[in-house]
This record gives structure tokens, sequence and C-alpha cells, in this order.
RNA sequence: GCGCCUGUAGCUCAGUUGGAUAGAGCAACGGACUUCUAAUCCGUAGGUCAGAGGUUCGAAUCCUCUCAGGCGUGCCA
């Protein structure tokens, strides 16, 4: 709708000016957007004082020169006024609302969506947690952030690819391995040195207890460096199998596991520095070779291949984004949590030594989750092996509530995420809040078919009838979920989904108080169910985007 | 020290590329169930937008400085 306006405004501009009314060379982008208050219209637009400057001439003279024009249009326009400093402000007329409907009607599943991505390929990566653990719950703020923006992006236009990165090259790998052994010996009766660098958690003893189970000691047998690195690969799988399993139970699916092994192992990292050597990115010093991506505004060199000949974490991260643009992505999403973001310069260098423009690399911080039970926090340290993971926290409260919970704050602020609260099955919950709302719509359905109602369908129900506030109100917001979602998309901020559903639950829930729907009058009840039935659907469709079911009881 | 993020109602947070009188939920207080789900609704109250300057028709939003909190600042990943 305001995409409409938008080019109207556009339009009238250009004829002004070929008329000469107008004498800008450049006409500003006409920006229109909803006000804060219904008295200055459904929608609004500061045009006028924009042009001030290049019309030399007062604002408000100009708007009304504007208004004078749009009002003729009388099939859109119910008014439009000058207000304030010359401020123009649309009434749009209720019919032109009510035809929202019938588009939600005949669009259905697909409400929402838009063409703005024009197709561009997207890849999102996220989660990537290293196979050394099981997923706690910072992860689960990662993986639901990360699914929605690529759900969100796909309802945009784009084409998305989920993609999970596994590091399973490395130190860590080393240290998971030399964990899980030293964990097995001791299981066997050996008294051990369990180092504080080594990963304390109790799964790395389960680990070990299984493959005693089903191998007994022969890892006894086999010579310690040997034995480290065989437990390496089959803890890491075992914890990797883990993780995929838990992200199946929240929800997530991803459409490529990449290994970070397979950059080793197709060359693509010795590749990759060939050709940051070939582009002159990189110089020796005190016997590593570095990378200048102060050029490129870090604050210091990176070092890509260590003074004992062996590759960086950097290093492979420079051939995994140089093989994300090879396969053809517009557009690469990492989402990350925001403890690496002193990692974000060198990779925005990375990609623009690449040729690439550095907006085509958006990185998308995930603040830290501070978890509470009553208000108080939960003790958390990764070192100490304490931690609370994802798993017991889908667990416990359900996977609608935790993905919501996650996606109701922006990304880079931090999340206080309360157990009791997530749990609690009242109105102080609001997963609950909007799910009810869909729910009780439904629940209304069931009841008008019971009295002999059909659902009505587009055409032939009698939409004038809609005309009380609440149902003005209630299709108003119905109207704006496309901006929602395009701006959702555009900003890569998905929390503006759950904030845009619980108004509309808001809108939907203050409406049922004030007005019945199944009544005397059958066009009126019509109508109404009509209403209801697009609000069903949309609220269905944003709770999608969010990984969130969309109950018909509760 | 330097860098990034954050600072908005008692609490948790929104605030749409600078717009008109800064919003919502919770908590508090007062109301609404014989009627389609009260997991709901209606109302009242609550503010030095951390602070100080600056930019302009106009600032919570942009710039500078100060203060407070979080994170980062490895030839770890």
């Amino acid at each position: 709708m305001k995409k409409r306006l938008q080019h109207h405004l556009r339009k009238c501009l250009e004829t002004c000016r070929t008329d000469g009314i107008l004498i800008s060379e450049h006409l500003p982008e006409a920006l229109v957007e909803v006000p804060n208050h219904s008295e200055h219209g459904d929608f609004a637009s500061n045009i006028a004082m924009l042009l001030a400057k290049s019309e030399k001439k007062p604002p408000r003279q100009i708007a009304d020169l504007l208004v004078s024009r749009l009002r003729n249009d009388t099939e859109l326009f119910e008014k439009v006024e000058v207000a304030g400093p010359g401020f123009i402000n649309f009434f749009l007329n209720k019919d032109v609302w009510r035809k929202t409907l019938e588009v939600i009607c005949s669009s259905g599943d697909e409400y929402g969506t838009c063409t703005a991505g024009q197709g561009k390929r997207v890849q999102v990566e996220f989660v990537s947690a290293n196979p050394t653990g099981p997923l706690h719950i910072g992860h689960g703020r990662g993986a639901a952030t990360g699914d929605a923006i690529a759900s969100i992006l796909s309802a945009a236009g784009f084409e998305v690819v989920r993609e999970y990165y596994i590091n399973d090259a490395g130190n860590q790998m080393d240290t998971l391995g030399r964990s899980v052994y030293l964990r097995y010996r001791e299981l066997l009766g050996n008294s051990v040195d369990f180092p504080p660098n080594c990963y304390q958690g109790d799964y790395v003893k389960d680990i070990a207890r299984d493959l005693i189970a089903k191998y007994g000691s022969r890892y006894l047998e086999t010579p310690e460096e040997e034995a480290v690195s065989l437990l390496a690969k089959i803890g890491g799988d075992i914890i990797l199998k883990g993780i995929q399993q838990d992200l199946r139970d929240f929800g997530v699916v991803h459409d490529t596991w990449f290994s970070e092994q397979s950059l080793f192992d197709s060359g693509k990292v010795d590749e990759s520095i060939a050709y940051l050597k070939d582009k002159g990115f990189l110089y020796e010093n005190e016997g590593a070779l570095w990378f200048r991506t102060t050029d490129f505004g870090d604050d210091k060199d990176r070092v890509v291949v260590r003074g004992n000949g062996v590759t960086t974490y950097f290093a492979s991260d420079i051939a995994y984004h140089r093989e994300k643009y090879e396969q053809g992505f517009d557009l690469v999403i990492d989402v990350w949590g925001a403890d690496h973001h002193g990692y974000v310069p060198r990779l925005k260098g990375v990609v623009q030594s690449l040729g690439r423009s550095p907006d085509d690399l958006k990185i998308v911080l995930v603040q830290l989750v501070a978890l509470l039970r009553n208000g108080v926090p939960v003790a958390m340290s990764t070192r100490s092996g304490e931690f609370v993971t994802l798993k017991e926290v889908v667990d416990e409260v359900g996977r609608d509530a935790a993905r919501f919970f996650f996606l109701m704050r922006r990304s880079d602020s931090q999340l206080d995420f309360d157990l009791e609260l997530a749990k609690s099955q009242s109105s102080d919950n609001p997963v609950y809040y909007v799910q009810y709302a869909h729910a009780r719509i439904c629940s209304i359905f069931d009841n008008a078919r019971e009295k002999g109602f059909t659902l009505p369908d587009v055409g032939g129900t009698p939409l004038s009838k809609l005309e009380t506030p609440e149902e003005i109100s209630l299709i108003k917001a119905l109207a704006a979920f496309p901006d929602v979602v395009e701006a959702s998309a555009l900003h890569f901020e998905p929390h503006r989904i759950p904030f845009y559903l619980q108004d509309l639950a808001g809108l939907f829930h203050s409406f049922y108080n004030k007005n019945r729907v199944i009544g005397d009058d059958p066009e009126l009840s019509a109508a109404r169910l009509l209403l209801l039935k697009c609000t069903a659907q949309t609220l269905k469709n944003g709770l999608i985007l969010l990984g969130v079911s969309a109950p018909e009881r509760m």
C-alpha cells in the first residue's frame, strides 16, 4: 500500500515538472510513511519540505500545489490535506482499504511475499558451532535468527540457501580427541590428569562411555597420538550428529553442510593463498605470511600462514568465502555470535580483495543470551562445562516459545530469556498471545459452521459492511504486512515480525471484544468472517516466517 | 589504551533510511464474563530518550566529547 502511494506521488511530481509547476532539476525520492497519529492520515509525506530549498518556495505553498492535483483522485483518496510545517496527509478511501481483503484471500499462503529480492541468490550461513560440544542456548538464538532471516528473505523474493559451516579442522579438534581419549582411559581404570584446556563437559564422558561399550579397550592398544586423532574424528562425528538432531527438533533445516576440512582436501586453501599472493595482498614478516587487511580498514594486518607453516583459521575463512562467491551467490550472510565482532573488518577485507563490494557480505551479529529463572540469572560457564543446552531449553519451554523469544529482540541487543515467563501460559507470554488470536479465530469458524454458515470467499461478500473503527484498524494492519516483511528482509531484522504480530493480535482481540462476528445480519456476519479469515491467514503467514506454529485450538 | 555494541517509563523492550503530541508488554491501580475461547478486553498512572555541546525548518535518530555496562583486541578457533 505504501509503495502504491509512493508511486502515485512520484508520478504526480513528474507531471508537475513537465507542466512547469515544479522547477527542481532533481526530484528527491518521494518518502511516504505511516504517521504516529491517526489524525495525520493513513500516510503522510514530507516531500514538500524536501523540495522547499530547490523550489525556493515555502513548503506549505508547494504542498498546496501538489495537494490541489492529488485531491482529484477521489477513487483513491477520501481526503488529502496540508498540515503542520508542510506535511501532506493522505486519507485513503475506505473501499481501497477493504479491497486488500480480496488480495489477502486470493494470495492465501503467499500473502506477504514480494519481489524485492529480484531472485538474487543469497546464502545464509548460521549456527556453524564447532563440533566439539552440544549446542547451547546462545546457538539457539543464532539458529532462530538465521533461520528466520532466511525465511524472510525467501518471502521477499530472494533465492535462499541455508548453510552450516563445520569447523572440523584445526586445534580444537585435536583438543576434542585428547579430551575423549583421556576420559576413555579414565573410565577404563587409568588415573589421568585432565588438563583445564580440555573440554570439561559431561558429554565427553558420555562419548567415551559409548566407545567403551562399542569397542572395549581397543584404543589403549594404539599409540596415543594416533588414538587421539582417531577419537577426534569419531567424537566430532558423534557430536555433529547430536547437533543435527537438536536442530531438527528445533525445526531448523540447513540445505548444505560445508566442511572446513574439505577446503584443505580440495586444495582450495592453497589456491586462495596463491590468489592473494598473486594480487599482492600478502607479505612475509618474522617467518609468517601476512594479509594486508589494513588496506581495507582493519586495525592491523593478519597472519594467514604461521611461522611453523600451518595455516590459520583466517586462511580457511578466506578460502571458504571465496568458495561462496564462486558458487554464484550475490549476497552472503554470516550470522555470528557478537563476541566475534572483531573479526568483521578482516573478513570485509577478504571480500574486497576478491573484487567484490563489501556490501556483498552482510554479517549479522547476535548478542549473548542471559538465561533467567524467575528473574534470577542461571550461572553458565563454558569453560567449566556448565551450560544450558538448546535441547534442555526446548524440552522445557517448547519450540514455539523458544523461537519466539529468541526473535523478539533486535539481534544486536542482549537478550534476557526467562524460562518461567516462556513457559507461563498467561497474558505475560507474547507467544501465546499471538497464537491464541489464531486459535480463537479458528474457534469462531467452527462455531460459524455449526450455525450453518459457509466461510465466505472473495467476491459476493459485502465488504462495505465493515465500518467500525476496530474493523478498519484491523484491515489497515493487515494491509501493512507485506511492507513489514519487505523492511524486515532488507534490514535483516527478523524482530520486526514478532512485533508486528503482537500488534496485529492485539487489534484482533480488541475487535473481538467489541464486535460480534456471528449475529443476526447474515451479510455483516459474512463480511466479518472474511475479515477474520484474512486475519488468521496473515497471523499464520507471519508465524511461519518465525518457525512458530499457528495452532487451531489451544 | 584502541575498536565494536548497548544506554528510552519501576522492569523487559519497540521507535519504520531526521518528522508532527516518544509507544507496547509486564508490574501498580480501577473496571468488563448468562452471549462466538477471560491465555481476552477497556480505563488510570508512569519520561531530563545516560549527560553536555553541535548540525537544521525539525534530533531518541546524524556529528563531537563525557559517563556507565557488555564484548573484543592471539602466529587460538
